[in-house]
DNA sequence: ACTTCTTAATGGTCTGACCATTTTGCTGCC
DNA sequence: GGCAGCAAAATGGTCAGACCATTAAGAAGT
């Protein structure tokens, strides 16, 4: 059996004893499966433990279980509550946070995925995007653009101009997966690697001069053309960050 | 300020009296910056409440939420306890199962995101692949063979080899994300779309060829051919999943 | 009609108890 | 001496009941 290595557990070790995580699939079946809608509140916790006939404890850690999920929303005072929230991409970049901040993925980890995600996101817009997606480019680009060149050149809105561009062309391709994903990358750049995010005047030209070029070849509705500058754009916004990483005292160091 | 709308919020609504949540980030933080070692023990609950001079059901509602990021692992019975975790993809996995499950996600938006992900990733591994790389690519696709065309043939057993064949891609690629990212994938096809695939032979001949093909692009460390190959492979899957779907009543259907 | 106060619902915390599981080591038989 | 089985203690899991803090809604006063 050479799959047995690889494959996936099929059972998980079936812990009795867990009434909370009991009440917590419960809940989790209802919401998923659509007896419990977005916006419905649950019932108030001492009256939910006694349809659930357990202790309030109990059914807090299970709360406190699902809150964590994006499940529900808890919140306070009269008329608080559980609310059930829409599943969102929140926990996911949560937990690829996780994963990228405790050093089990480097920069260069990362920035390999985001090259292929982010070329596949930018074809599919360019063949995707409709007259209003391109204006929205469009006046994403010129806020860059006031950032990189104006007479006040702001690195941090020029990133921030980047990243909203780049998750515009993610919401073009209208794929809720590629939307968390990329939003999950972009989110977690941003947290952890800020300290290396101090471009000059000429790197962030040559960045705004991508962004231009990526938006022309979307507008061209030109996947190829767009693949392939998106890939390039953030192969040299890698460049950028290993430069800063060599100049600076990494406060991370790898533990592999 | 066209970037407001898209913008991810700066800070989060600062909840006070939620003791829970300052311990889940104390411990949190210990973990992260290497004061706490995977497989160090916490003190037990009855210490650890005297030390933070916080009540056993807030530490434990904050244990629970540790518990749920996979940051810790709870041990039952003597010499049990909290024990650290080597943060790992498992949570991943689990937040974007939810998304893809409540039917934020159609079939066609994963397949979508399939189709560019697995294209990457086997195109990386065609560039990477050693020889003990393409020997288990070789063992797996014995195994899928085995299932497709031996005398007892077993589908769900060419599936499995099938994902396990996928996954082996993903680890030649040696990178972190695309290894969760398409664990979280194939996990959530097989669990929830398990419905649809009853393939018949003709099938699983079609889909073993593409395999062998892929395999082969691979150990020929031919890149575009191997994407172009596992692209291919993944549309064929999904159309077969597809008429599936327009055959059987579908119980899910699309809320957007 | 507006402001202010009161009240009650509801989540958050605390205490202390008991239960269930698991390891450890002791006891006693062979 | 060694092994089976039992007893004890550590530790997480659950429970019941109390009080605190926050919040919305209604009551009261101007």
């Amino acid at each position: 059996m050479e799959t047995k290595s690889t494959q996936d557990p099929l059972f998980r070790t079936a812990r009795q004893n867990r009434i909370f995580q009991d009440v917590v699939d419960q809940i989790q079946d209802a919401i998923i499966d659509g007896r419990l809608q977005t916006g419905d509140k649950l019932p108030a916790e001492r009256e939910l433990k006694e349809v659930l006939k357990t202790s309030r404890s109990t059914l807090r850690e299970a709360l406190r279980v699902l809150e964590h999920k994006g499940l529900i929303e808890i919140k306070l005072g009269v008329g608080g509550g559980a609310i059930v929230k829409s599943v969102s991409a929140e926990q996911v970049t949560e937990s690829l946070g996780l994963l990228i901040r405790s050093q089990k993925v480097s920069l260069n980890h990362l920035a390999e995925f985001r090259e292929g995600v982010e070329g596949d996101v930018t074809a599919i817009a360019a063949q995707r995007a409709r007259r209003t997606d391109i204006r929205r480019l469009q006046k994403l680009l010129a806020e860059a653009e006031r950032c990189a060149q104006g007479e006040s050149t702001s690195v941090s809105g020029f990133l921030q101009a980047d990243k909203a561009l780049h998750l515009a062309l993610a919401r073009i391709s209208r794929n809720p997966v590629y939307i968390s994903v990329l939003k999950t990358v972009h989110e977690n750049i941003r947290r952890y690697f800020d300290r290396y995010l101090a471009m000059d005047a000429a790197e962030m030209k040559e960045n705004l001069e991508d962004l231009r070029r990526i938006v022309e070849a979307v507008e061209h509705n030109d996947p190829g053309e767009a693949r392939g500058l998106a890939q390039a754009h953030v192969r040299r916004f890698n460049q950028y960050m290993k430069k800063r990483e060599r100049k600076k005292t990494p406060t991370a160091q790898h533990t592999g």
